[in-house]
DNA sequence: CACCAGGACGGGA
DNA sequence: TCCCGTCATGGT
């Protein structure tokens, strides 16, 4: 959670993770801390107590977010034989793969990070976080939630530009929230599909979404771990750093390490990330 | 000023 | 289908 200080979704403190979200159509602020080992703690920090129903969305998503239900003993299995991904057990051993749930969230993030620095990229999110996102303070802290699909309904081209964002990523998400809040896009859609190479079709049929993006969404949203982000210039640079490399892998080389990793492809790329930070 | 960054697209072979 | 130039914009 602590990967980049520019995160603005989220808040760490104190051995926790604050955070405002919608929950049955009211912006609630929760916070979720791990009082041992094998609890996790989810509490309200402000407003009315949440209905029994909401009390199970909220679970339901913290479970997702952090992807809680996975048994992770067949990837460790697989990467402790693996001399690239062994090394990495001993220093993130437990980090389970942090999920973006939101669909519309998720695609946007993918976007504006396509062929820019990682700071870069936060900023851009934290702008279109700041300008069309809604907001609540508590304790002096003032906690941000992503802007939801209706929000861009008249939003244009040029507010996004001068955002810094380019016309092709304004472009490509203006039409991800337009079909998104139609309701011609939808996660529920993607999963029933149940079909990975499906629901990368349907992605990559968007303008501006291509191969990269459509698995990093698969990724971190869909929950797919076969996704793999063979092009990602990121893990390039993770696997050139473990591997002791002069280069970067080729895509052949690449191939045949995502072929070891079969079923486990995501894991093995979000460990990797990890030792860039 | 050059090169890089968690790419996408379109034209041509 | 595959390869390659081009677009685009801030970081370092």
């Amino acid at each position: 959670m602590s990967r980049s200080p520019f995160e603005c979704l989220y808040r760490l403190e104190a051995d926790g993770v604050n955070r405002l979200m919608r929950l049955g159509g009211v912006m609630r602020l929760i916070r979720i801390t791990c009082p041992t080992k094998q609890m996790m703690r989810v509490e309200l920090l402000q407003g009315e107590p949440l209905s029994e129903e909401i009390q199970c969305e909220l679970a339901s998503y913290v479970r997702d977010w952090f992807d809680l239900e996975r048994n992770l003993e067949p990837f460790y299995r697989m990467a402790n034989a693996d001399p690239l991904l062994s090394p990495l057990l001993k220093s993130f051993y437990g980090l389970r793969l942090v999920g973006i749930p939101d669909l519309f969230e998720a695609l946007c993030w993918a976007i504006v990070g396509q062929q820019v620095n990682l700071t870069f990229a936060y900023k851009l999110k934290q702008r279109l976080t700041e300008e069309f996102g809604e907001a609540c303070e508590w304790e002096g802290i003032t906690y941000h939630a992503f802007p939801v699909p209706e929000r861009f309904r008249d939003v244009t081209m040029e507010q996004l530009c001068s955002l810094q964002l380019t016309k092709n990523k304004a472009r490509s998400l203006l039409e991800v929230a337009r079909i998104i809040a139609s309701g011609e896009l939808t996660r529920d859609n993607l999963l029933a599909l149940n079909n990975p190479k499906a629901a990368e079709i349907k992605l990559t049929a968007i303008r501006g979404i291509g191969p990269w993006t459509a698995h990093y969404v698969r990724m971190r949203c869909l929950r797919d771990l076969t996704a793999f982000l063979i092009a990602d210039v990121g893990l390039h640079n993770a696997i050139k750093h473990v591997a002791g490399l002069e280069r970067k892998p080729t895509i052949v080389e690449l191939q045949t390490l995502f072929a070891h990793w079969q079923g486990w492809e995501a894991y093995a790329t979000f460990y990797l990330w990890r030792v860039l930070y």
